[in-house]
DNA sequence: TTCACATATTAAAGCATTCGCATATCTTGA
DNA sequence: TCAAGATATGCGAATGCTTTAATATGTGAA
């Protein structure tokens, strides 16, 4: 019984969150910060991406609320601060792995 | 143990999947045709969409897969394909609902 | 303060998406 | 065949996203 106009502020943030979400690079800091919080120099070295693109990806995340991050001398650690996001992951990959192959 | 190349492929088509959900109007008409298959002109009077503009985005998302259509006579039903994206949505859904209030 | 390391910011070029509009195609009934 | 309803297609201007490169800031040690 609710206005259709509800939900959409609703689809509306939800697009908002997926849209961020939709990009393979992103989707990869994701999936490395599954396994815990890690540093910006952790996580460009092991995925192999220019620093500073790095820092954009994790600042662009943060400011959707994805990620969170703390400081720790010199460091920032960056961490998943929402984990929905996660589960969208594996929905999403379950659906393309479900027709390729298993891991 | 695999190579991290095998997952950046699948993170590739996973984004690819993810770009075309993350948007309110497709959404909308995601959830929509949660309840079954509909008309073009269902689907564009029923939320109140111009009728090019409804079909153009059936169509983006028919060519990803994530619907699939079906002629009688002169009107086309289309419905869900990909049933992985409702719940991608109602991971996404959840994460926003839950923050400001129950419907 | 100065150096070296870690992280963040800014600008810009190239490219893709969005969405309205006009119009084309398809289908059925008269 | 013609008309009318249902659906699809092509175009284009505005807007937004991606990515690189250069550089700025922040921090700790000497």
């Amino acid at each position: 019984m609710a206005t259709p106009d509800v939900r959409l502020e609703h689809l509306q943030k939800a697009a908002e969150v997926l849209r961020v979400v939709a990009h393979p690079v992103r989707l990869q800091i994701l999936q490395f910060l599954e396994g815990g919080e890690k540093t910006v120099t952790e996580i460009h070295t092991g995925l192999d991406l220019p620093q500073a693109y790095t820092s954009q990806q994790l600042n662009l995340m943060k400011s959707k609320d994805i990620l969170a991050s703390r400081r720790d001398g010199s460091q920032v650690f960056y961490r998943i601060a929402n984990w929905n996001v996660l589960k969208i992951i594996h929905c999403v990959c379950a659906d393309s792995a479900g027709e390729t192959a298993q891991t």
